[in-house]
DNA sequence: ATTTCTTACGACACGCGTAAGAATG
DNA sequence: CATTCTTACGCGTGTCGTAAGAAAT
């Protein structure tokens, strides 16, 4: 199981079709109609029922759309978070304190925390 | 991007090298390497620090790791979720309550039930 | 007869393994 | 010198596109 069949599989159950789901996803029917075969063979399942050209949800394909979606968002999460990360790549981080705790337990801690920045590779001025 | 891609990663934040990935992995290790690299090359990003034979994660990396988990989380949750409703053909399920609830909210929640259960073309009797 | 799904086939790309090179401790 | 990461190359598999067949409205 991959996330690309997964794709098409839930173009396939929001379009309605194979036709459309490749239309959709700019590849080519046989194209859709082959990753749909192989998923529903490795899952060892029928996804859909094929009366005619009309494509019907299995009872094992209806269970399947939720976790699919959750799978696709997963992906662009992650996706999304490693290019939000990569802007982080400079910042400034300014740390006020009362003068009770200016000298104990403050510059300790200070410490650390470079050293655990500067284990990832970034580089600590100021 | 691609859950085989992010499988090798988080083995090899796991593991703490290449090498141990692999072997966790049953795959060579230049696979693993290769895997790395076009990962890196296709988010346009560094996701670890080559300090000559040890890998430590980038910012990018680290950040990753999370939604990296989530993601072969949820392809986990939908092999399994598909499996478990292509064994769900048929089953039994019993109900015992006590008779202050066998009269009000019970029968009412179990037709719900059995609207629900029958929308999704499963029969019920009994 | 038109639309849609499927199968067949050839081309291209991807992933893996083996082998060899480079670098670190 | 041994361990580890990387690059190079050959092979098998997978995916896609085009073309042709089958079924249904």
């Amino acid at each position: 199981m991959d996330v690309r069949q997964v794709r098409q599989f839930l173009a396939v159950v929001d379009t309605g079709s194979v036709h459309a789901a490749a239309t959709q996803l700019l590849v080519a029917q046989p194209s859709v109609s082959q990753t749909l075969r192989r998923l529903e063979h490795e899952l060892n399942t029928e996804l859909f029922h094929r009366t005619g050209r009309r494509m019907v949800l299995t009872v094992a394909g209806r269970a399947l759309v939720r976790p699919a979606r959750d799978l696709v968002r997963a992906l662009d999460v992650a996706r999304a978070t490693v290019e939000s990360a990569d802007g982080l790549q400079a910042g400034r981080l300014a740390i006020s304190s009362m003068p009770s705790q200016a000298v104990h337990p403050l510059p300790a801690l200070i410490g650390r925390f470079r050293d655990a920045v500067k284990s990832c590779g970034v580089v600590c001025d100021g």
